[in-house]
Parts: C-alpha cells; structure tokens; sequence
DNA sequence: CTCTATACGTAGACTATCTAGGTATGGAGT
DNA sequence: ACTCCATACCTAGATAGTCTACGTATAGAG
C-alpha cells in the first residue's frame, strides 16, 4: 500500500489508540497493526518524530516506566487538548471519506 | 479539512475523473469540488504538477483544444497504463480505508 | 555466540502539498 | 474607460511528513 496515504491519518490513529489506554511506541506500532489488520505497519523513523511532534504540541503527555526486565518504556497519554483533536480529526476523516466516495461513487466501469 | 489528506489520493482523483470522460485542469478541479461534495477544492499548485507528473509517467496523454472565444484547454485522456495504475489505487484505497475502520472502529467513547 | 524481539532514537532523502506569484482572454458592472 | 471576476494555463519556493537506514541497548532462544 502507498505510505502516503498514511500522511494526515498517523496521527489520528495514535490519539485514537492512546485515548482506549495509554501505550508506547513498540506497543502502538502493534496495535495498529493488528487492528487495521495487517495493513498499517508504522515505521520508527514516522512513529517516534510523530510522537515527538505531539507531544511539542501538548496533544501527548510522556512518563518512563521501567519492567522487570530492565527494559523501559515511554508511556503517552492524550492530553484534554489531545482529545480534543482526535474529535476534530475524526470529523476530517469522515468528511474526507465521504469527499472520495462522492468522486469514486460514479458509476462506470474501470476497465 | 487538512489538506494533507489529499496525499495519495490526488491522483486517483484525476485518474477516476479522466475514466469517465477527457477533461482539461480548470474543469477537472469543479468535477472534483461538486462530486466531492463541495469537499474537495484542488489548488493550482497542486493540480498541475500532478497532471505533469501523471504525463511524465505515461498514465496521461493530453492535446490542446481551442475554444471560440480564443481559450486554450489542455485536454488529459487516461492511457492503458493510467487505467491500470487507476485499479490499484482504488484497490489500495479500499484497502487503506478497510485498515483505518479497524482502528477506528473500536468501540469507546471520544469525550 | 548469534539471532530475533523488544525498545528507544536520529539523519537525510524524497515527495507532494501549499501559498503566492505570473500571463492572458472575455464578459459584466459602474 | 475601468475594474473586477471567471476562465485557463503555469512555476518557484516553503513546508511538512513519510521513508530507509542507521545507532544504542537488553533479554531470551538455539
């Protein structure tokens, strides 16, 4: 599938995985990948500076958590604002879809 | 709506248009804005660089028309290879938008 | 000892969007 | 006449978000 697609919904699927439960981003990454089954395998070098970006923008907040293993975590949570744009967003999204299946919904024959 | 949406789906835009009839830039940009509901309103700057990318990748051929009133139109008409190119994109989208239900679609409450 | 999974991160390339500007014609309104 | 809007093409440069590829580190399996 083209990647670019993906540009202007990541975010949209991070604050929507983050506002069910905090996670972290190995976590994240294979929660989409399950949900959108199979088809969203997000990529460290769009995931983390996404992230990051979020979090500049106070949509995210961030806390460590170390496991037994010695292994350690960052931890986002949806801040109110972040919750707030995940709400915008979701709008967009269904504007948006519905702009394509207007353009697309003509009938004809592809080939 | 963030125009950053539009990424990836631009072409598959012009290509559905252009399947169903030849069509030039400026009227191109109306079909889109009325299908889409009013939703879609494609800017210059991105419209034409893409109809030029299309012909540079063969998935377009184009051929001036003059109008009476002394107008020039560049009509694009779809290649072999643009109706192709246009079966995987809506394949992709279908897919793409399959992926984003499945991490939408869980249940829980926005705000 | 190596390989995979887990877990974080960045640098640089690429690409596609946008804003803002340019050229030109025709018609409507003042 | 003059201005403004619609029609119709175009490009330059800014911006931004994706990717590949790399680097670091721990744990467990074979």
């Amino acid at each position: 599938m083209d990647p670019k697609l993906l540009t202007g919904t990541l975010e949209m699927l991070i604050l929507d995985v983050l506002a069910r439960a905090d996670s972290y981003g190995y976590e994240l990454a294979q929660t989409v990948l399950i949900a959108s089954g199979e088809r969203f395998d997000l990529k460290e070098g769009s995931l983390y500076p996404a992230l990051h970006r979020m979090q500049r923008r106070k949509l995210l907040r961030s806390y460590w958590v170390n496991t037994q293993d010695r292994r350690r975590r960052k931890y986002y949570s949806l801040t109110p604002k972040g919750r707030q744009v995940l709400k915008t967003k979701r709008n967009e999204w269904t504007q948006f879809s519905r702009g394509i299946q207007g353009v697309l919904g003509q009938t004809y024959v592809v080939a």
